[in-house]
DNA sequence: CGATTGACGTACG
DNA sequence: TCGTACGCCAATC
């Protein structure tokens, strides 16, 4: 339950939060599962603000709908992103999460659990 | 205050 | 599968 009192960006961080260690989201599952499907550029906003956030926010599990890391340029530097991802053991080629598929979490899905 | 700009996604051909 | 058009809505110009 993310709680409805806090500010949609503030609901976009947490959610962003809720993504485990190792696995990445993206921008439209986040929205959509604010009920804002179609808002997805407004979790991307959201995410431009993550940085300035306590607790940290792991904006770098969000990618795009490809797997591409199209936020890379928003980090302290380009390679970051990258980097944290394969920290992560999440393999990265081409600016493209390897097995994107597989590690990608939803958490709609994340309702869907009985 | 209108126009432009995005860490996006879907629809259409 | 790929390129283009459009909707989305806050922030910026």
């Amino acid at each position: 339950m993310v709680g409805k009192n806090d500010g949609f960006f503030q609901q976009v961080f947490q959610v962003a939060r809720l993504v485990p260690r190792g696995r990445v989201t993206n921008y439209g599952a986040i929205a959509r599962y604010l009920g804002s499907a179609g808002s997805a550029r407004m979790v991307g906003w959201a995410m431009n603000q993550a940085h300035y956030q306590l607790p940290i926010v792991p904006a770098h599990r969000v990618v795009n709908r490809k797997g591409l890391l199209t936020g890379k340029h928003h980090f302290a530097y380009p390679e970051q992103m990258e980097e944290l991802l394969q920290n992560e053991g999440i393999e990265v080629k081409n600016d493209q999460v390897v097995n994107f598929k597989e590690l990608f979490w939803d958490p709609t899905d994340h309702l869907s659990i009985d």
